[in-house]
DNA sequence: CAATGCGGGCCTT
DNA sequence: AAGGCCCGCATTG
């Protein structure tokens, strides 16, 4: 009988601690933590303040993916990245596609890319562009973290993203080939490619 | 070409 | 000191 209680107590005390282990942490501690019994997925679209670890092979933990769009940004701490939410692109004119879709672009990271893209049409509509940045973090955009320690990588995100999301990576880029297919027998190129054949 | 990371430097609180 | 951010540069795909 007791000792049935005393396993039942240890159980629950494991289970607090393992509960501890995974969660009672923050980025900025000294030392994280360093048994951990169970890693997590890698989570395309993380939200709110929440907190992951990470298995060191993780790919996508590995180059610190987001279907968000966050950008590097500084923190003069070379043991943490810092990455901030670039929010969405989204049409001037607000416009739906046939079936009844917003137009949601990805931001480019890059800044200069970033510049020129502001400067391109809807595609769906061909009006003008903006871009809705995010605010979801006291005003400014959300923040994640990112912090190798040994065989995990930590992961936090500070704030709740106030836009839609974005297009992810792939149909970013899926998109940017069509355009380039489309571009690539457009009626104009094709007659460039003819004078260029000539010369 | 653009995604990603680094870090000096500047600004405001 | 801390946080936000701009910018140029390097690496990677
Ligand atoms: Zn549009
Ligand atoms: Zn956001």
């Amino acid at each position: 009988m007791l000792k049935g209680a005393d396993a039942s107590v240890m159980e629950q005390e494991d289970f607090a601690s393992q509960h501890r282990e995974m969660t009672s942490w923050d980025i900025n501690d000294i030392k994280l933590p360093q048994h951990v019994s169970q890693t997590d997925w890698f989570q395309e679209w993380p939200d709110s303040y929440v907190k992951h670890i990470y298995s060191s092979e993780d790919k996508n933990a590995q180059r610190h993916h987001s279907s968000w769009a966050m950008r590097n940004t500084n923190n003069h701490n070379s043991r943490i990245l810092k990455k901030s939410c670039l929010g969405v692109v989204v049409c001037g004119n607000d416009c739906s596609t046939l079936d009844g879709r917003k137009i949601y672009l990805r931001p480019a990271i890059c800044d200069k890319a970033r510049q020129k893209q502001q400067r391109k049409c809807c595609p769906n509509c061909n009006g003008p562009l903006r871009l809705l940045s995010c605010r979801g973090h006291g005003g400014y955009p959300v923040t994640n973290f990112w912090r190798h320690e040994g065989q995990f990588i930590f992961f936090q995100s500070k704030g709740a993203h106030d836009h839609p999301r974005p297009e992810t990576k792939l149909e970013a880029e899926a998109r940017r080939s069509i355009q380039k297919a489309k571009t690539a027998f457009s009626p104009t190129s094709l007659r460039l490619k003819r004078i260029q054949e000539i010369e």
